[in-house]
RNA sequence: GGGCGAUUGGCUCAGUGGUAGAGCGCUUCGUUCACACCGAAGAGGUCACUGGUUCGAACCCAGUAUCGCCCACCA
């Protein structure tokens, strides 16, 4: 439904054409959703952009956070993406070349488990291209394996048909973004993007191979980094293992009793008294009856346990390091697939490992520890306890660690050089709010390793290597085959190198293609190159990056802000953006973070259409940047409230009549008018200064409390006055028409859709094109008291009138204001339209001390 | 264990040196003239605690407590 708008009689005296009998907040969005994208409302003038005459500082460029399009939106969402629009629509106003794109991530895991269901398909890379497949009409109980290039195919025809819903949402939300510039993470300039810039980063030393114990999801089955870990509190036990040695028995204590076939090594801190002659000597495994040495390092724990632990390969991170650094022997019995290896690892006897090979670890465990009971070499009852294990933060089992060949970025985890650059690039960037600045650098500082970019997924952006085969079939990964730039995006799984042929894949003396693709973050980390058009557009690239405002919540700085620093430093020796501007959470009452799973989540479509889009919004600007806001939907009905009052009182000023051509010559005569302008410029002043400094919530809040005395006081003060004649009325209307003129421009970042209503009753173009409102407008001088002191007189009189439970429309007899001299002269000023708000019949304003007190004598109650 | 943030009326939050604020909720009153998707008025707080600086502290300093988040800790 469109707004009802009854059009008058343009020739009737007085009332500009347009203004509704009844204004309603009902149908806005829909009706302006279209203009603004019939009228390309915010179109980005790439040619004036691009003009070398525009100063740089003339264009604000967004790194708009891509949303996984096959996830779905929450509340937090909408407040977090609104946040940035305000920023967008004011810098817009301010004359800006505002560059504002969207994009969509529909790379990575979601995708392609939506992919899977939704057409009943799994991706094998071994499988060659069918350019003329075509899904089966109904998924297949069993999927039907397609090749890499097949399955990326359905990825984009799925997720272009979620991004579509999206963008309607969006648009409903009131995102002034600039819909002709959209990205996609799995397009075709995105994915060469993410190949150019790694085989740069390659060139320069930045990106390199590895064979190394690496943290893995035996679920997904693929490599996973730092910044996806999460530690979950998981049951356990402590078992205490007898190890014997030539002193007697040594007890160590440990959770995985399963890894004993694994141990290289006992350790206990080189000061503790209780090993000292042990170490260097050795002791032998219980059951498998191997050798291992006893040793001291920093890292063993005196107080842990029984302060000697024994080392495996691998069970935590701390063993990685024990073996790394004390060059210990590698006994390997943890599988991809989370399950003990067929073979025990070499120097270790077949009996008793073939008891537990091929177990998963669960029932290895309970294997084992049956056999150490059995063998006597279980000192008492394992111990249950709770502790903390490492999961992939989308994985349901713990991590395990696995030696696989894999792809890295140097980030400053094992540099410090480095590390200290990146600290510095943080400092580069202005943080909204500061704080959030000290998370980055405590993640920067506590990296523990280089950034693992490589996935042993599918759908991904794959790299563009591949490796000869020599004459048995191994590979040569010494010299791998890079694609050249030219030819990006390749996918080498259905590309071939130069100088083979296809028939050479995986043939001895052929090739292979590098069967990895990058994690979502290695390509995401791009996003203000894919933006921006690194790649695609150098015209654009320049004037635009580094960009002006990373906007993004504070979950993901360890992992999108941090990756994306890393990136444009290596490249482009700069900071990616000026500004990150980090948003906090929508949680639920309980301050616990909305989520789906839990079942806490409303649908934003939902609270949209039940409170419209500005009320909605309006709330959002009440989350200050980087603070966690709880949902309320009572606080929405405020800003309902907020929107209708818009539309009311712009009805009433713009019904009164304020004609252009009278305007253009009147002016501004009245003591309490002056007084409401320079109020009003105060609120300008401040309300920029606080958008400048992306303090929206401290704008509104300002600009807000001005509107609500502005109708509450000013506008029943001189109302009366309004809708006279002459120059005392002319003075009142040209100044309720400029501060309704101000007052929509400040209020229209936040309040789209009401301020550009009330806007189009009057005046031509959109109000998110007009320039944001500025002191020079406001030039009157005057006295600002002289409206507090009407409004304080006005307020004691109503008080009068609510404590006689009478009308506010009973008359006053007599009204007597006792003020100090200073404040009688402020009232004076303001007499006439007291007298008329406050239907007095006798107004008389006397000196005295204190506070302004008003005696009210009311009007008998008329009986009729 | 390290870091960061918070602690102000029932709720959500402003307020960074000068007599405690807003909105919601609550209570009372009020319908035609912009607004019942409304208006007016009112009640309600020893500003977490302990010290210190200052003529003066919600605000600055030191410490404590509680809550939240980030990171580390997995024998």
């Amino acid at each position: 439904m469109v707004a009802d708008i009854s059009r008058p009689d343009p020739t009737a005296p007085g009332i500009p054409v347009g203004v509704p009998e009844k204004p309603s907040i009902d149908g806005l969005e829909e009706k302006w959703v279209a203009r603004w994208a019939a009228e390309d409302t915010y179109a980005f003038d790439r040619a004036a952009a691009l003009d070398p005459a525009t100063p740089r500082e003339q264009i604000y460029s967004i790194d708009t956070p891509p949303p996984t399009a096959s996830g779905s939106l929450h509340v937090g969402h909408v407040f977090s993406y609104t946040h940035t629009d305000f920023v967008a629509r004011y810098q817009r106003m301010r004359g800006k070349h505002v560059f504002y794109p969207m994009g969509w991530d529909d790379n990575g895991l979601p995708t392609e488990r939506r992919v899977q269901n939704y057409f009943g398909v799994r991706c094998d890379p071994a499988l060659p291209y069918d350019p003329s497949f075509e899904p089966p009409e109904k998924p297949a109980k069993d999927q039907l394996p397609i090749s890499r290039r097949n399955f990326v195919e359905l990825c984009m025809r799925l997720t272009e048909e979620d991004e579509a819903e999206y963008e309607k949402l969006w648009r409903r939300v009131g995102l002034s973004v600039d819909w002709s510039n959209v990205y996609r993470t799995i397009s075709e300039s995105s994915r060469a993007t993410a190949q150019r810039m790694f085989l740069h980063n390659l060139a320069r030393g930045e990106a390199y191979a590895q064979e190394a114990p690496t943290l893995w999801d035996v679920t997904f089955r693929t490599a996973v980094a730092q910044a996806e870990l999460e530690d979950r509190e998981r049951p356990g036990a402590y078992h205490r293992i007898g190890f014997s040695s030539r002193e007697g028995v040594v007890y160590i204590e440990t959770t995985r009793p399963e890894l004993l076939p694994a141990c290289v090594a006992l350790v206990a801190h080189p000061d503790d008294e209780r090993y000292q002659a042990l170490f260097g000597k050795t002791v032998r495994t219980p059951l498998f009856d191997v050798e291992v040495p006893v040793v001291a390092h920093r890292l063993a724990e005196r107080d842990k346990g029984s302060g000697i632990a024994m080392i495996c390969t691998f069970g935590d991170l701390n063993d990685v390091t024990w073996w790394r650094e004390l060059q210990l022997p590698t006994r390997a019995v943890i599988g991809w697939d989370g399950r003990l290896l067929a073979d025990p690892p070499p120097g270790v006897p077949a009996r008793p490992y073939d008891e537990i090979a091929g177990k998963t670890v669960f029932s290895a465990q309970q294997r084992i520890v049956e056999l150490l009971k059995e063998a006597g070499h279980l000192d008492g009852e394992p111990k249950p306890i709770t502790h903390p294990v490492k999961f992939y933060e989308k994985g349901e089992r713990p991590l395990e660690i696995v030696t696989t060949r894999q792809w890295y970025i140097r980030n400053g985890g094992r540099d410090t050089e480095l590390r200290d650059a990146l600290v510095a690039r943080g400092k580069e960037i202005q943080w909204v709010p500061e704080h959030m600045r000290h998370r980055y650098e405590n993640w920067v500082e506590g990296l523990n390793g280089d950034w693992l970019i490589s996935r042993q997924r599918f759908f991904g952006v794959p790299f563009p290597v591949w490796y000869s085969l020599d004459d048995e079939g191994e590979p040569d990964y010494s010299s791998p085959i890079l694609a050249p730039e030219a030819s990006l995006p390749v996918d080498p799984s259905s590309d071939v190198p130069e100088g083979f042929t296809e028939s050479q894949r995986g043939k001895p003396g052929g090739f292979m293609a590098d069967p990895d693709v990058m994690d979502t973050w290695a390509t995401s980390s791009l996003s203000p190159q894919v933006a921006s058009g690194w790649d695609t557009d150098p015209e654009l690239f320049a004037r635009v990056f580094p960009m002006d405002q990373r906007p993004q919540a504070h979950d993901i700085i360890r992992t999108w802000l941090f990756s994306t620093v890393v990136r444009a430093h290596f490249e482009h020796g700069t900071v990616p953006w000026t500004h990150a501007t980090i948003s906090g959470f929508v949680v639920d009452p309980d301050r616990k973070k909305m989520s789906k799973s839990k079942g806490n989540a409303t649908t934003p479509i939902d609270v949209l259409e039940r409170y419209g889009t500005d009320a909605v919004r309006w709330r959002a600007a009440g989350a200050r940047p980087g603070a966690d806001s709880p949902f309320d939907e009572a606080q929405m009905k405020v800003g309902r409230r907020l929107a209708m009052k818009i539309l009311n009182v712009g009805k009433f000023v713009l019904g009164l009549g304020a004609a252009e051509a009278e305007m253009a010559t009147a002016e501004v005569t009245e003591a309490i008018d002056r007084a409401l302008l320079v109020r009003l410029r105060g609120v300008v002043t401040e309300a920029t200064a606080a958008m400048d400094a992306y303090n929206y919530t401290r704008a509104l809040e300002v600009t807000e409390s001005f509107f609500w005395s502005f109708c509450d006081d000013y506008v029943e003060l001189v109302k009366t006055r309004a809708y006279g004649s002459g120059q005392a009325a002319t003075s009142a209307r040209l100044t309720l028409a400029t501060a309704l003129s101000v007052q929509l421009r400040l209020l229209a970042p936040v309040l789209p859709f009401v301020t550009e209503e009330v806007w189009s009753w009057w005046r031509p173009g959109s109000v998110h094109r007009n320039p944001w409102p500025t002191i020079e407008e406001l030039t009157v001088d005057g006295d600002p008291a002289v409206l507090d002191a009407a409004a304080e007189a006005l307020a004691a009189v109503r008080k009068a009138k609510s404590e006689a439970k009478v009308s506010m429309r009973t008359d006053v007899e007599t009204a007597t204001v006792i003020a100090t001299e200073e404040h009688v002269a402020l009232v004076e000023a303001a007499r006439a339209d007291l007298v008329d708000a406050g239907r007095i019949a006798t107004l008389s304003v006397v000196a005295g001390t204190g506070p302004l007190t008003v005696n009210v004598v009311l009007a008998p109650p008329t009986e009729t």
